[in-house]
DNA sequence: TCCCAAGTTGAATCCTGGTTCAACTTTCAG
DNA sequence: CTGAAAGTTGAACCAGGATTCAACTTGGGA
């Protein structure tokens, strides 16, 4: 839920949610951009994009329309800084996990039952990222390019601990980027009583023997 | 592109892709329905739901923006009409190849190869199904649903006939599906130069063995 | 204390595009 | 051949909601 986390938020640039050169400049003003954006995430995380208004918006966040303009430029301005806000959130949730995996093998098990955890407590990520295929066609390639490049180098760091095998690549990256979405829409999203360390287990003793070098 | 193929169109119901009890009763009326379903398959696969226009598809389609509503009661009635097309035309291309296959590993081979063979002819196919998640959320759920389905029955089979470990389940069933779609964004929409059938080999090959009994 | 930049407000404007409808044309059963 | 049913037409209506803006308020530095 919270949405614009605390950030050693360097200069006046973005690096906040806010539209360029839009930045608050006082600490009341952060709380109001603060406002506006977990009441984005959640109006759009219910509605969808095209049935949010901005209206509604600003009636969330307790402030008047016109507030809005003073730190996005557009409905889709603020869209665009959701999700690049969702992905950063689950890559933060997700990578330090990860990393204290013993082997290659057990970071994609980690990887995938951690994403299961992330959907449960943020339903409005399958809604945002979806949706920006169609609001921000740059945002949502950019999010599954990265996503699936975080696993293929993964994987090759594995398969030069020789815990995976060499010729692993980047087909391999996005099956295992496809499966995981999947099993987070389906276990994650619609079916809220599975176990997420069962499901994960049994999709990685798939994955396992077909990496295995 | 023919969206809207000859069927043993049965009776006035529905069947066709029409609304509800707006049926075309003469052959005029079926080749402007057609007409219409087609123009709209190429307007939303180019610019999504909601930058579509009605009048954008009967300029298409050739025909006068108010006969739209003589075949459809609204932007949403096409729309939804269109995904079961989609859906369905994605079956009929697939089902019959796997069904040709010689095994159980062989069959979901053949099924990413030929799923991606079909994206490279349909690039709409992943704006209009990826859409229906917020225009018609029944739709979206039922598409995949029962495309995962028809994966998860597959492998039970293959798995009776001793081709596959006996424990596959509805998990191993959202894996492949979801593994199916990843590889058929990246390798079929984004990149249309690599060879389906290369990727559905390698893909293939990291299934196989987790696949075998 | 005073002042101005930063922030807030919400009514008014503007525009897009879905939907309606009444007049007109074509088809085809009898 | 003929009339009613089916189909066609596109101008006009209308609602919703994004964006603008000029007046007003707040707060912190000098």
């Amino acid at each position: 839920m919270a949405v614009a986390r605390d950030r050693s938020a360097t200069n006046a640039s973005d690096e906040d949610g806010a539209s360029e050169g839009k930045s608050p400049r006082t600490a009341r003003g952060r709380k109001t951009l603060r406002a506006i954006l977990d009441a984005a995430a959640v109006e759009f995380g219910e509605k969808g994009f095209h049935e949010s208004s901005i209206s509604g918006i600003t009636t969330r966040a307790g402030v008047a329309l016109g507030s809005f303009y003073t730190y996005f430029d557009s409905k889709d301005a603020v869209f665009r800084a959701l999700v690049r806000d969702m992905s950063t959130q689950l890559r933060d949730h997700v990578t330090p996990l990860v990393q204290a995996a013993p082997d290659g093998i057990a970071a994609e098990r980690i990887g995938l039952e951690s994403f299961l955890e992330f959907v449960r407590e943020h339903k409005e990520i399958y809604r945002i990222i979806d949706e920006s295929e169609f609001v921000d066609y740059e945002s949502y390639r950019h999010h599954y390019t990265t996503t699936v490049e975080r696993i293929h180098q993964r994987l090759k760091a594995g398969a030069a601990r020789g815990e995976i095998r060499a010729d692993v690549g980047e087909i391999h990256a996005w099956a295992i980027g496809g499966m995981n979405v999947f099993l987070g829409l389906r276990f994650g999203l619609w079916d809220r009583e599975s176990n997420p360390r069962e499901v994960a287990a049994i999709a990685n003793d798939l994955l396992a023997r077909g990496l295995r070098p």
